[in-house]
RNA sequence: GGGCGGUUAGCUCAGUUGGUUAGAGCGCUUGCUCGACACGCAAGAGGUCACUGGUUCAAAUCCAGUAUCGCCCACCA
């Protein structure tokens, strides 16, 4: 091949969406569609990013993850299905929307009515899923578009209501009157897991109740309390009785406040006694369930004070606080203001406004009640015991207790949201009787106006998108999935709800493996925010550096778990790696006669030959075993070695000097595109394609792995690179000219043969016009001479190491030997460990002992040698 | 309040079940236009592996404690 057929950089952006075009059309990301006899599946569902969402670097290294795996599995020759999506984000997108109109029409949902708002939805979210299709596209993402799904197709929402029946039909769903979070904003319920703490100084109160002294921070709750509440043991309040009635003096007039003792009290805080609002507090919503108190909702659910609070009534929170505070000093019930107090209030995770605790009827699921087709079990019970017993295993393995102590203290889980945009509550309701699930026959029926949890749907991910409940062949070859991969941040709301909805609707565990990546912070390690201005957009570093680049520092120095700073400068510096993997490219094309796939494992001639295929070997059985772990990171760093340290600076650098090297620079070539396709596939295809093949290297089988390693190549080459290098360096330092001869003396006989045979490539590695070299037992003459000793090699020049440095490192070394040796030796003596020991550790025990002797033996001639 | 994680080179991080001289990228120093590559090549400097104690022939790695940074859960009126 000519110079000019190849350019002398890579440029990803002339190649990277013609290469996608052309696997897109092969039709090979549909496991249907892939050659021959494939008998296992590998499933990757993928967790669907908002369809109204644009690329961001949590997708792309999610992306770089799944289709690294995907693309692995697929040349395992299994049938590789990776299944996309994109998710309807019930909340977001509804806010979104409606704030778009309301800046663009300044119109309310309400104006439009549900119909024509959800139509308006529809149409924004449609335009919008092609943007983030595409992008996930540009990542080289190989999974299947004609088995796409959206969380709110038909089939879909089939799934829902079927599941929602079943549960019904088993009593797991319920509708009742509970607490719950209301967001007054988005005028919806939020679950638990969206609530978000924060904590904020504002004043805290004290005010004068009756004999009590009492504290808040929420004075206008306080209107209802009728109840005041005290440790039973709080000798404080030893002479008031259980349900002792008090007359006082309260906000608006005389009440009578019944006294209640409950264990729930902290009689450590304030003074240790509390009135309470059971509407609008989860704690004091217990207490009055436990005692049978009244409950009496305070707020609507517009935020605004209802007309029990006489002369405020109507006024939102904010504003009558401050005059509530301003009645009770009046009137000389205020006892002191705490003006530092710092508490955490309740925010809205989905829109940021807080959270006023309300009861409301509710549908929820039950996560107590015990099922029959468990065996007994609830669902969470079954939840936990597919993850104890290891039906599922999640990686980092720290996140199973986190993943335990989520589930052993779940709550009924409300999943009913009174927003418009999402799956309809499948409930139908005539006068007084319920249907659930389709749409009953026969007119007047009306359905639930309440939607259902984004959760509830995305818990059916796994299967409904393979056609659950029709028993589909899909749902049969794909179902149970093989990974999940997704961020930690979610392991509740998705993850925990995917394993209880799979194991109770399908009885199929959804995953084998759960992979939980951490989070990308900047290079700092600090979150990625609009207003810290660090947001690296992997659309940019892929128009700037490539796909291959920004997949490549996703993945490598990447762990499960672990949050991963991410910077530009990490990126170019994968830039330059590919850059670099398509030079190597470059020569051995230009080198060779004729560049073609080279099939079957070439003869080595040399004694490079057998080191590079050697440590190709090496590297594919580590590549194999670790990507089946999952050590993504790991492999990546071990490919990149062997491209740059190995192959680049080695042993192209040998091939200039020797012939008849075409199979073997070919074969090693071939097979590390192989191993780097699912990390870099772009760049790997298209050096691939100047191969003369018709054939995708995105199928191509998976190198196999040797049983059989030659490990003394491996030794021996490192013998001569340890040779080269030293050589170098005495070259550097003494600052010899190019045209001085060199003399190379050995000491150690042992490698003399090997270091004589091998000296034409010293020679051409150092640099040198000439070598001699020898085999003596001598002490090395002065400057210009090298010895080598056992398998290292010392350069006795001025400056180059310092002696006494040396002789305590061998002195160190030496102690520690002797001493490992004497306990080996006693292990072997000892009659109980050699009868109960198995055999092969008592080998090995053996082994090392001669071993160690042995190096014992090189040391003490080193440390003689340098004394 | 409960739980978890980090602390390794100037910076950002690896370190695979304890085992030669603790690694990489970026940055730094010196020298290189040799036909694959300056997005490069060669050589090099730089680390008490947070601290204290313990287990072991052997500890960055295992155990206990301390300091410090961070995360998650619960939530207090």
């Amino acid at each position: 091949m000519k110079r000019d057929d190849i350019a002398k950089t890579y440029d990803p952006k002339l190649v990277e969406d013609s290469i996608y075009k052309q696997w897109e059309e092969s039709g090979f990301f549909n496991p249907d569609n892939l050659p021959g006899t494939r008998k296992k599946s590998f499933t990757i569902s993928m967790p669907p990013p908002n369809a109204t969402g644009i690329l961001h670097i949590g997708h792309a290294v999610m992306l770089a993850i799944q289709d690294l795996v995907i693309r692995y599995q697929r040349m395992q020759g299994k049938k590789a299905l990776w299944l996309p999506g994109t998710d309807h984000a019930a909340i977001a997108t509804q806010s979104k929307v409606e704030r778009l109109i309301k800046e663009k029409e300044n119109k309310t949902k309400h104006d439009l009515g549900r119909e024509k708002f959800l139509q308006r939805v529809e149409e924004y979210v449609e335009q919008s899923r092609n943007t983030i299709k595409n992008q996930v596209k540009k990542m080289g993402s190989s999974c299947d578009w004609s088995r796409e799904r959206f969380t709110l197709d038909a089939d879909l929402n089939k799934a829902v209501n079927e599941a929602f029946k079943q549960m019904y039909q088993d009593e797991l769903i319920y509708r009742g009157h509970r607490i719950i979070n209301w967001d007054p904003n988005l005028q919806t319920t939020v679950s638990d897991d969206e609530v978000e703490y924060i904590e904020e100084q504002s004043p805290f109160y004290y005010f004068k109740y009756g004999p009590f002294e009492i504290g808040t921070s929420r004075p206008e709750t306080k209107f209802g309390d009728k109840y005041v509440v005290m440790h039973p043991d709080d000798k404080r309040y030893k002479d008031y009785e259980h349900g002792q009635k008090i007359d006082l003096e309260w906000i608006n007039g005389p009440i009578t406040a019944t006294v209640i003792k409950d264990k729930a009290i902290d009689m450590e805080f304030g003074t240790g006694v509390m009135t309470i609002t059971p509407w609008h507090d989860a704690v004091d919503f217990e207490i009055a369930e436990r005692h049978n108190l009244d409950k009496e909702q305070i707020i609507d659910f517009a935020g605004k004070l209802l007309p029990i609070a006489d002369e405020f009534s109507g006024m939102p929170i904010k504003e009558a606080r401050p005059r509530i505070v301003e009645k009770l000093k009046a009137k000389g019930l205020l006892a002191k203001v705490d003006k530092n107090y710092r508490h955490n209030i309740a925010t809205n995770t989905r829109g940021g406004s807080l959270i006023e605790p309300q009861i409301k009827e509710q549908w929820f699921v039950d996560v107590n009640k015990k099922i029959k087709k468990l065996g007994g079990q609830s669902i969470k019970e079954k939840a936990l015991g597919v993850v104890k017993n290891d039906d599922i295993k999640i990686l980092p393995e720290r996140f199973e207790k986190i993943y335990f102590h989520w589930l052993e203290n779940l709550r009924d889980w409300c999943i009913s949201r009174q927003i418009w945009y999402g799956h309809q509550v499948p409930v139908w309701y005539k006068g007084d009787k319920v249907e659930v699930g389709d749409k009953p026959t026969g007119a007047g029926w009306k359905q639930d106006p309440d939607t259902l949890d984004t959760w509830f749907s995305s818990g059916l991910w796994t299967f409904s998108t393979l056609g659950w409940p029709e028993k589909t062949k899909d749902l049969k070859t794909f179902h149970p999935t093989q990974l999940m991969e997704t961020g930690y941040d979610i392991i509740f709301f998705w993850v925990a709800r995917m394993i209880i909805m799979s194991t109770y609707l399908v009885e199929e565990i959804p995953f084998e493996t759960v992979y939980l990546h951490g989070l990308i912070r900047d290079e700092r390690g600090r979150k990625m925010s609009k207003s810290l201005d660090n947001i690296i957009d992997p659309l940019d570093t892929i128009k700037d550096y490539g796909a291959d680049a920004t997949r490549l520092s996703l993945l490598i120095g990447s762990t499960p778990g672990n949050d991963m700073n991410m910077s530009e400068a990490k990126v170019a510096s994968y830039r330059n790696f590919v850059n670099k993997l398509w030079n190597i490219s470059r020569y051995i094309l230009m080198k060779v006669e004729r560049p073609v796939l080279v099939t079957k494992s070439p003869k080595p001639k040399t004694l490079a030959d057998r080191w590079i295929l050697s440590e190709l070997d090496e590297l594919t059985e580590l590549a194999t075993k670790n990507l089946e772990k999952n050590n993504f990171s790991l492999v990546g760093e071990k490919i990149y070695e062997f491209t740059w340290s190995k192959l680049a600076d080695w042993y192209v650098e040998v091939s200039k000097s020797e012939d008849e090297k075409d199979d073997i620079l070919l074969f090693v070539l071939q097979n590390l595109l192989k191993l780097w396709h699912p990390f870099c596939p772009y760049v790997t295809e298209v050096i691939w394609q100047k191969l003369n093949t018709d054939s995708l290297l995105m199928i191509e089988p998976w190198p196999k792995v040797k049983t059989k390693i030659d490990k003394q190549a491996i030794k021996d080459f490192n013998l001569i690179q340890e040779i080269v290098v030293a050589i170098r360096n005495l070259r550097t330092e003494s600052k010899l000219p190019p045209s001085k001869r060199l003399k190379i003396v050995i000491v150690s006989p042992k490698h003399a043969k090997l270091i004589k045979s091998e000296s034409d490539i010293i020679k051409n590695l150092a640099r040198l016009e000439d070598l001699e070299v020898s085999a003596s037992a001598k002490k090395p003459a002065e400057s210009l001479s090298a010895m080598v000793l056992g398998a290292e090699i010392y350069l006795p020049v001025s400056g180059m190491m310092d002696i006494g440095k040396e002789v305590k490192r061998l002195e160190k070394e030496v102690s520690r030997i002797s001493e490992f040796t004497l306990h080996l030796e006693e292990k072997l003596k000892n009659q109980r460990f050699l009868e109960r020991a198995p055999k092969d550790i008592i080998a090995a025990e053996e082994t090392k002992l001669k071993d160690n002797k042995a190096q014992l033996a090189i040391l003490k001639k080193n440390l003689k040698s340098l004394k």
